[in-house]
DNA sequence: TTGTAAGCGTTATCAG
DNA sequence: CTGATAACGCTTACAA
C-alpha cells in the first residue's frame, strides 16, 4: 500500500505538504494540491487511520458498548447511533458486554485501547462508582439507558419507573384489580425502576402488592414463558399482566396459547420497549414505548457536541415512556 | 496515561524488555519480568492498541460488514461471530453497508485502513469483480451468504435456491396448487436464487409459472403486507404463499388478519430464516432454517484458522437450509 | 537474557 | 506557502 512518503515523491512535494492537502487545515498553493491529487490518485492512496491515530491522537472513532449484538433493542440502539455518526463522517466501533462485570470492563477497556475519541455504554453490571472513575479519565463517556446523579449531564436515560407506572396503570384502569408481573433480573437497575413503578400504581389505587404475584424472568422469550406458567400454578389468581419487556410478553402469550387461556379476554397483558415484534404477534402487544432508537441518536449527538464540538447540537437527557394501546388489554 | 517507556524507567529495565514480558515471544527472566509486572501494576499501565498496531502491522481485530446492525438476521450473524472471537480474544470491528453500493466500499475501506486484520463481509450490492479484487488485497476476506467461484474457498453460504425450492415443495406436497410468492428486491443474489427455487418447485410439479402471482418486496415487514393486499387484490387467487423472509411473512399475516383472511385454512404461509420471532407470531411460522449464527462462528473460525494460522479449525462452507414445520400451513 | 536503535505512517511545530 | 524534523507508543532485528 502506497504510503504518504510515496505519494510525496511522486508529487515532489514533501510529506508535511501531502499531510496538508488531506487534512486541509493550512493553506496549500492550488497548483501543489493538483500535484499532490494526482499522485494520490495514481497510487491509489489511502491514508493509514492507524498512523493518523497514533500522531494525531484522535481517531474520528467512537465506541459503543452494547450488553448484546442482537435482540431488537440494541439493534434500534445500534443503528440509531450510527445513522447519526454517519452523517458526520464518524465511525463507530462495537463491543458486547454480555451484561457482565468482567466482560463490560473488558469491552470498555478494549475500546479504549483502541483510542476511540468517546464512548457510549449501555452498561449494566459495573458499579456507578466505576463508571464514576472511568468518567475522571480521558475519555468521554455517555450513558444510555442509566441515571447516575453525578454524570447526569452524560446520561441518556428513560424515566423507567414511570414505564413500570403507565403499564399498570393502564391495567388498573382497565377495571383489572389482580395484577401479576412479570420482572427481569432483579440486579437490574432498570429492572427494579420498573418494578417499583409497578408498586407504585398498586398502591396509589390502594391494591395490595403480593410478592407471589411477581416472577423474576430474564428479559428472554423462554423467561415469559416459564414465568407464565409459574403464575397460572401458583394460588393467587389474576386477570392482568403486566411484564417487563415485550420479549417477555410474547413468551408468556405463546405459553397462554398451550394452556388455553385467551388474551385478552381471561389475561390481559402488557409490554414494555414497544420492539418491532410487539406489532406483529396477536394479539398485537400493548406497551410501554421506549425511544431507543431516538435515545441512540441523541448519544451521538452528544458527542457530536462535546468532543466534536459541533455546538450547533442540542442534547435532551431525559426521555419519556408512552402507553401504546394495541389489542391484548381489555376491560373488565 | 502510562506508557512502555514509563514502565521501562521504573522497573530499570529496556523498553525492549518491557515489550517481551507484554508479548511473552522472548525469553525474560523471571527476575526482570517480576519486575516490569510490578511496574505495570503500579503504574496501571495499558498498552496503546493503536501503537501496538501500528509497529506490528496486525491489530487482533477483524472487521465485520453487516447490512443493517438492526434486524434478527444480522443480529444472530454478528453475535455468532463475537462469541468465536471472543473465545480467541479476538475482537471486533462493525460497520454497516445498508445494501448500498458505495455505503458497502466506504465500510469495508474503513476496516481495511484501520488494519483489520481480516474481514467478514455480508455484502449485496458490490460486485463479484470487485470483491474478487478486493481478495487480492492484502488484507484476507470471508464472505457471507454469497458465493463467488472464483473465491469458493473463503464463502461461507447456503443454498438459498435449495431453500426455495423446499418451501415451495412443502406447499405442493399439502395439495396446494395456486402458490403466491412475496419476493426480495430482485436485484440481490440471494432473492434470485430463492425464486429460482420456487420456480423449480413448480416446474418440477407440472404446476405453471405465474408472474403475476409473485410481488417484489423488500424482506421488511411492510413489504409483506403491502404484498398480501397486491396479491389479494388481483385477479389470480391463491391458497398458498411463500415469503423470501419471515419478516415479510408476518406483515402478511398481519395484513391477511386485517382483511379477514384466515391463516393457515384460507392461506397457507411459509416463511425463510427462521428468526426468533417465527416462533411467536401466531399461528406459529413454518419457514426455511437459516443457520445464519452457526455460520457466523464458522466464518470466525475461517479467520482463525486462516489468518491467525489456528490450524486445528475444520471450515465447512456450504450450509444447507431445512424446512421447519410449524402451524402456518394446512393441507387442501 | 538484555539493550540499542531503526522503523511503522502520520501529524504538527518551527523555521524559512 | 513549504520543508525539515521531532514526536506518537510500540515492535523487532541486531548486537552485546
Amino acid at each position: 500500500m502506497a504510503t504518504i512518503y510515496d505519494v510525496s515523491v511522486l508529487a515532489g512535494v514533501s510529506l508535511a505538504t501531502v499531510s496538508r492537502v488531506m487534512n486541509k487545515n493550512t493553506k496549500v498553493s492550488e497548483k501543489t494540491e493538483n500535484k499532490v491529487l494526482d499522485a494520490m490518485k495514481q497510487l491509489d492512496y489511502r491514508p493509514n487511520a492507524i498512523a493518523q491515530s497514533l500522531a494525531s491522537s484522535r481517531s474520528n472513532s467512537i465506541g459503543v458498548l452494547v450488553s448484546e449484538l442482537h435482540g431488537p433493542f440494541y439493534g434500534a440502539m445500534m443503528s440509531g447511533i450510527e445513522a447519526e455518526l454517519r452523517t458526520a463522517k464518524k465511525h463507530v466501533i462495537i463491543a458486547a458486554g454480555h451484561s457482565d462485570e468482567e466482560s463490560e470492563k473488558e469491552g470498555i477497556e478494549f475500546l479504549i485501547d483502541r483510542r476511540c475519541d468517546a464512548l457510549i455504554l449501555h452498561v449494566e453490571a459495573v458499579s456507578d462508582e466505576y463508571l464514576i472513575e472511568l468518567s475522571q479519565g480521558s475519555t468521554p463517556i455517555v450513558l444510555i439507558n442509566r441515571y447516575i446523579a453525578e454524570l447526569k449531564d452524560s446520561c441518556i436515560y428513560l424515566d423507567n419507573q414511570l414505564g413500570g407506572y403507565l403499564a399498570t396503570k393502564a391495567m388498573i384502569e382497565s377495571g383489572h384489580t389482580a395484577l401479576a408481573y412479570i420482572s427481569g433480573p432483579f440486579w437490574k437497575v432498570d429492572t427494579q425502576a420498573r418494578l417499583a413503578g409497578y408498586k407504585q400504581a398498586l398502591a396509589e389505587s390502594g391494591l395490595e402488592f403480593d410478592p407471589s404475584l411477581v416472577y423474576e424472568g430474564d428479559y428472554l422469550e423462554t423467561g415469559g414463558s416459564r414465568g407464565f406458567q409459574a403464575l397460572m400454578k401458583a394460588e393467587r389468581s389474576f386477570t392482568a399482566l403486566v411484564c417487563a419487556n415485550d420479549e417477555m410478553a410474547a413468551g408468556a402469550m405463546d405459553a397462554a396459547r398451550q394452556l388455553n387461556v385467551e388474551i385478552p379476554s381471561q389475561v390481559s397483558i402488557v409490554g414494555f420497549d414497544n420492539i418491532i415484534l410487539a406489532n406483529y404477534i396477536y394479539p398485537k402487544l400493548s406497551t410501554i414505548n421506549y425511544p431507543i432508537a431516538e435515545m441512540g441518536h441523541m448519544a451521538a449527538r452528544w458527542v457530536l457536541r462535546n468532543t466534536y464540538k459541533n455546538k450547533s447540537l442540542s442534547i435532551k437527557n431525559m426521555f419519556n415512556p408512552a402507553l401504546i394501546l394495541r389489542d391484548s388489554i381489555s376491560s373488565l
